[in-house]
RNA sequence: GGAGGGGUAGCCAAGUGGUCAACGGCAGCAGACUGUAAAUCUGCCCUCUACGGAGUUCGAAGGUUCGAAUCCUUCCCCCUCCA
């Protein structure tokens, strides 16, 4: 029943571990590259699989409005409508409660949205959410929550974290255990620990199969952020997936490893590789900038990705220039890829006992600069 | 040779007496991007700048005027039509 969880190894507080879905296993630490509208934005599922993704994240209100869960089911549900055979996570919608502000409105029962496509206006419960997720078939169903702006005050913050408990709590009564599949609580309370803590032990105490910080990465600093994971992860049980989401840049997805998180997201190489900057072991590189006109190296020596194996920094400066779609993919689809390294590299030195070093490692070639002159 | 139209910043292009260092767009130079209303957005883009300003511009040279990219004169160049 629901999803399972094995907590493989620990080093140095980061975990390794592995999660069973209805559609496979995903390794943890993992990342999840965001498909928000039932695809990774530039790339074809079987290329996204290709870049050592082991699980995606689409989007409940995206697909609510188009193309409607309801289609999506009677084609066959999300995996087979975008190809992806592996597992699927499905945000609940509460990330636009928060985005979309100006075209929703909350109440106790739930949100009501105004479509950002065509004005209609859609109300999404959490029942209603969980529901959807379902149709969709999701393997692992968020319930929805307030994403808390930042900044909040305290008493803002203590609303909206009560809000999302009573949802949470909705979320899990109207949530069905099948095999494979689980329901994630999401962790709220802005910045401030009494809060988080009160969250994570009431999320506890209704029972979830894995548990999310959310509300983070939202304007408040990567110090900020790292000091609520240390007050707010340990509240969280050891035997259940902990997934931080929305986040994040790679310090951010070491530090947060190190602090005991197994799962994220974030649009930041999907995005980025769009707009044409790329992580590299070297640090980001802006590909539009004129400094790569003539540089016929790769983008980053390391990496086995399309754009490093058999592309110059200058042609990749190049498609970036013109505004050639295929810069885009090949920037998204290495950007992925170093993500899913980076990933893999925190599974095997945990494995090893050598966490701390690794992450060190990669931040010092990171600082190091990309750059050498031609 | 005759008649008409036109020359504005790297390019295209507004402006036709002051509110003009001169609308826009493109190109260019950077920056941002964290559960995707994003193949998007922001800044700079004549020169110098301690960013408060200062100095030179609207084919060229004169002139009118308190004041000119805008009006007048001459010249140079481009385009169209007629011969």
């Amino acid at each position: 029943m629901t999803t399972g969880f094995a907590l493989v190894a620990e080093d140095a507080g980061a975990r390794l571990g592995r999660i069973e879905t209805a559609h496979g296993a995903v390794e943890t630490p993992a990342f999840m590259p965001v498909g928000t509208a039932a695809t990774v934005k530039g790339m074809r599922a079987a290329d996204v699989a290709a870049t050592g993704a082991q699980i995606v994240l689409a989007n409940t209100y995206h697909l609510m409005l188009r193309p409607s869960a309801e289609r999506v089911e009677k084609l066959g549900g999300l995996h087979k409508f975008m190809d992806w055979s592996g597992p699927i996570l499905t945000d609940s919608g509460g990330f636009q409660v928060m985005s979309l502000a100006k075209l929703r409105d909350i109440t106790e029962t739930g949100v009501t949205f105004r479509s950002h496509l065509d004005g209609a206006a859609y109300a999404l419960t959490p029942e209603r959410s969980v529901e959807i997720q379902r149709m969709l078939d999701a393997d692992i169903s968020m319930v929805l929550d307030e994403c808390t702006p930042f900044p909040a005050t305290e008493d803002e913050a203590r609303r909206s974290m009560e809000l999302t408990l009573g949802w949470a709590e909705r979320s899990k009564r109207a949530f069905s255990a099948r095999a494979g599949y689980g329901l994630f609580g999401i962790v709220q309370g802005g910045v401030y620990p009494a809060l988080r803590r009160r969250c994570a032990e009431a999320l506890v105490a209704i029972g979830f199969d894995g548990y999310a910080v959310g509300g983070l990465a939202v304007g408040e600093g990567q110090a900020e952020m790292f000091r609520v994971l240390d007050e707010t992860v340990p509240a969280l049980p050891k035997d259940r997936p902990r997934y931080l989401m929305g986040v994040g840049t790679p310090a951010d997805l070491l530090g947060a490893v190190k602090r005991g998180i197994d799962l994220f997201d974030c649009v930041l190489p999907t995005r980025s590789g769009r707009t044409h900057q790329a992580f590299t072991r070297g640090g980001t590189v802006n590909m539009r900038n004129a400094r790569h006109l003539d540089d016929p190296r790769p983008l980053d020596e390391g990496c086995g990705c399309t754009a490093c194996t058999r592309h110059s920094r200058a042609y990749l400066h190049h498609l970036a220039r013109a505004g050639e779609m295929l810069g885009a993919m090949l920037l998204t689809e290495h950007n992925l890829r170093y993500y899913a390294d980076l990933m893999a590299g925190m599974r095997r030195a945990i494995a090893d006992r050598r966490f701390d070093a690794y992450a060190a490692g990669v931040l010092e070639a990171e600082a190091r600069g990309d750059v050498p002159a031609l």
